[in-house]
DNA sequence: ATAGTCAATTGATAATTATCAATTAGTTTT
DNA sequence: AAAACTAATTGATAATTATCAATTGACTAT
């Protein structure tokens, strides 16, 4: 298992203040007497592919932005199978439910090299109780949490495995600005869209063979006036 | 289209402090004090079966709590088809996403004659900057729609269509404490499983046959141990 | 470069589910 | 109670998907 990097120390906020994708994140409406509040450090981490962020049923300590790469939240089934609950990119938050002081929900596991900044509980508390300007962002989050599950429930549950694999590669290829994004495997693409990898790996070949998809290495581009 | 009655008008929250649901609920933790400061109405309400509680895409004013019976929150589909993406019961919250000054997600409409209390959301700001006790419930009831969507995902969409119905009666049974609970129609079970009426129609009367459900007007008893 | 390993693909077949069509049961209206 | 609806059930068949098995391709570590 490789471990997991620092890849930034705490500085005081002052990188949090200039955070590229802060008005993604948590922390957008902060001003900047906000992050003297902080008594915390917010490091910066680097989760290797197939490392874990976080274990189901961990005490949740802490709430993570993503800031890029991808994290697939997983659900293992009795029989040793698994589903994918949801996949989070760049902006998104990870395990939000430890503001609710219970355990996490899922496995947090990287799909790509994924930088993430890892946020103490304590420090969300204290900011919330002392300035007005979180609870915007905070309830915001959850929204989106709760309206990201229904786009999931409905765009890859409905129709049949090719309308299910289409509508996954619409929504990856949203993900990402420069054409291209990553293509999770055939096993993954099973496991989100609850089908077998054999099935999933049917489809993207013909979509292959169609030239609707083109792949190199794990990227992937699609022609979307294909679908 | 029946209308909306009005079933209590406000009193001033001499009503909330006693109810039996509030440990359920948004106010559980509030104090007698808290309630002097609410200066809108929350009423109560009954919604008739087959009634919308909301409409997609109306502004949305309110969040309402489920007091008794069941709503069901619904996509419709470009096809004419529809998804239902999940059902409510007693103490969950319906249309929490009025918090976040966005507009309703779902269709919320009643399966069976549903009392709700309509909160404004001004109340539930008014509230949450003046004491602290609100706060938690608030995040509480976000992590539990959250939760809620994974149980969905992973009990609902995972395994062939008689394991989903299977566990939709489980799912459907937890609510109710009587020992009998609401079947909704097959068309809706269909809707909730993203399986055909037909199918659904098939596995329910598989299952009466083999004596694994009793179904009498609209209300059905299982026996969990067959399942 | 080569062997070894794992992921992806493909084939053949069985099982499941959708579709179309008809019939039966249950409710509501007259 | 009879008529009119609507929901539920069932049948026959086509389409889709899972399952089991084998092969090919891609990548890693010597």
């Amino acid at each position: 298992m490789k471990s997991i990097t620092i890849k930034q120390a705490w500085d005081g906020g002052e990188k949090c203040l200039h955070c590229s994708i802060r008005n993604l994140a948590l922390f957008s409406d902060l001003q900047q007497d906000d992050f003297n509040l902080l008594h915390q450090p917010i490091n910066e981490y680097m989760i290797p592919v197939g490392d874990e962020l976080y274990t189901e049923k961990d005490k949740a300590h802490f709430v993570f932005t993503i800031r890029s790469g991808m994290i697939k939240l997983v659900h293992y089934l009795e029989n040793g199978n698994y589903r994918i609950v949801r996949l989070l990119r760049p902006g998104d938050l990870a395990g939000i439910e430890a503001l609710n002081g219970s355990r996490y929900l899922h496995h947090a596991i990287a799909l790509q090299n994924t930088d993430v900044c890892r946020i103490p509980v304590e420090v969300i508390e204290q900011l919330n109780s002392n300035t007005p300007h979180l609870y915007k962002q905070l309830t915001a989050s959850w929204q989106k949490v709760q309206s990201d599950a229904d786009v999931w429930l409905v765009e890859l549950t409905v129709g049949n495995s090719r309308q299910r694999v289409a509508n996954l590669l619409l929504y990856l290829d949203d993900f990402s600005e420069e054409g291209s994004f990553y293509l999770p495997t055939r096993e993954d693409i099973g496991a989100l869209l609850g089908i077998t990898t054999e099935t999933a790996s049917r489809i993207i070949a013909e979509f292959k063979r169609l030239g609707f998809l083109q792949v190199e290495r794990q990227m992937a581009k699609i022609d979307k006036s294909k679908f």
